[in-house]
RNA sequence: GGAGAAAUACCCAAGCGGUUGAAGGGACCGGUCUUGAAAACCGGGAGGUCGGAAACGGCGCGGGGGUUCGAAUCCCUCUUUCUCCGCCA
């Protein structure tokens, strides 16, 4: 959401971010918003006039009443009755070219930075460096399902029959590694000046309405049934949630913290499950890092934050890259974002397994997020990264590790986390 | 889950239908005194938000709604906190 008074003054330049997202058919909303706005402030100062009118008469009200003047005093309630007809009129119209602008603006898509490439969809994301040497090993990587359950690390036809498709049961070995990962995650950001957190995994409608649109809303959270509340998708909304309406002190920001929490998704709409495996999934647990920072500081904060994620998985073996997502496929609250995606020897591409993005003010104007400066309050910055997520963090912990005879090596960083254990083996 | 009480500004807190369109403290800022500080004394200010170039004005006493000429004050509702009971890792 952009700020109304940028909308004014920079018509041009909102289409034009518009035109470089490919959003077309949204141009006219901005013409459309700035009419309505006009009308809201003529109206807004008619009515502060009639309410200052109101108070003053009902002052004197109080006045006349105090002096006994009965029949003066009646005289000037009806004058003020007759104000408060005109205002609920007013008041009326007012609320509708509100709500009317607000549905307007939610859907005119944030200012995308400058260095953002231009392109239509997905398929012109642009490679921007990659990270380790790709190994395509001279024997045969099965699928990942298939290597877990043959280490008796996964069950998913009883999951399938308690939970249904989505879920799964991650067993002994393969449960600790997951779980090890996840840990390894916590103590890599916390060395790296992160405060750690565990959040709400429930969040109120109003928290999620001001994280993301209805549309992602509808197709992500699962809602408990009879409770205003739902299933967090990431921790990153009970993470930024926590700060709505608050005014936060200059000298407390930058807040970097990095949070637990599983993860509920519907994925309606997206690819589908896979029916199989473990990659897209209702339930999956992350480690998540967020910051809160001045708007000069994002996109410093920004680039910090993907390459944590890219030496998390450098020290994991994984190799990587980072992919920045183009004009068209970034969506409308961000200002710049990029996935992390680690190798699959077995696909011999690419995988999606973090994304990082920078909001610039979108998600503080929502949820009204500021701070204190001497010069009033200004809102602030908030930019979210994966840390890890997995079981698919897992996926390609294991591919890449993959022993011929069927076993996995555990990277020399998760050891610890695995009393010592080096490799993962049949038995 | 049940029963009671409460929510006022950075903090404490008065107020319970009209000179309160928020008293009084504390902290804070400015000053006097002092070599400097502390103490004392004097002075200052509603933080936020919206409209406005500004002057100024609107909103605002946990959120939302209502009654009234007029609401911090009365009514409804939601949220949160506290106390007691019940239940439970």
């Amino acid at each position: 959401m952009l700020d109304i008074k940028f909308v004014r003054e920079n018509v041009d330049k909102v289409k034009e971010n518009i035109k470089k997202k490919f959003q077309d058919e949204k141009l006219p909303l901005v013409d459309e918003v700035v009419e309505i706005d006009k009308k809201i402030r003529d109206l807004k100062l008619k009515g502060d006039n009639l309410r200052q009118e109101r108070n003053s008469k009902s002052n004197e009200i109080g006045l006349l009443m105090r002096n006994k003047k009965i029949e003066d005093a009646n005289k000037l309630k009806e004058d003020v009755k007759k104000i408060n007809d005109i205002l609920i009129d007013i008041e009326k119209e007012e609320t509708i070219l509100q709500e009317q602008i607000k549905e307007k603006m939610i859907i005119i898509p944030q200012m995308i930075d400058e260095s953002v490439p231009i392109g239509k969809d997905d398929s012109e994301n642009v490679e921007i460096e990659k990270f380790g040497k790709p190994v395509v090993p001279d024997y045969e990587i099965p699928y990942h399902a298939d290597i877990c359950e043959n280490l008796n690390g996964l069950d998913k036809d009883s999951a399938g029959r308690t939970s249904g498709n989505g879920f799964y049961y991650l067993i002994g070995d393969i449960a600790r590694l997951h779980e090890a990962m996840i840990s390894y995650a916590r103590d890599f950001m916390i060395d790296k000046g992160f405060t750690y957190c565990i959040p709400p995994f429930m969040i109120r409608s109003d928290v999620v309405t001001g994280v993301m649109s209805f549309k992602e809303m509808e197709n992500m959270m699962y809602k408990i049934e009879n409770e205003d509340l739902y299933l967090i998708g990431t921790s990153e909304h009970s993470m930024i949630g926590r700060f709505k309406n608050q005014i936060i002190k200059e000298e407390d920001l930058p807040i970097a913290m990095t949070s637990y929490s599983p993860c509920f998704r519907k994925e309606v709409g997206a690819h589908g499950l896979e029916e199989r495996g473990l990659y897209r999934v209702h339930q999956f647990e992350k480690q998540e890092m967020i910051v809160l920072c001045k708007e000069e500081d994002a996109m410093d904060w920004y680039n910090k934050m993907w390459s944590y994620t890219v030496e998390f998985f450098r020290n994991l073996d994984v190799p990587v890259r980072t992919l920045e997502c183009c004009s068209g496929d970034l969506a409308d609250l961000k200002v710049k974002s990029c996935d992390v995606e680690a190798w699959s020897p077995r696909q011999q591409k690419y995988f999606e397994v973090g994304s990082c993005s920078t909001l610039g003010d979108a998600q503080a104007r929502r949820l009204s997020i500021r701070m204190k400066t001497e010069q009033g309050n200004k809102l602030v910055a908030t930019l979210n990264n994966t840390v890890v997520a997995s079981p698919r963090g897992l996926i390609a912990v294991i591919e890449n590790n993959y022993q011929e005879d069927g076993s996995i090596l555990i990277p020399k960083v998760l050891q610890p986390y695995m009393g010592g254990k080096e490799k993962i083996e049949k038995k």
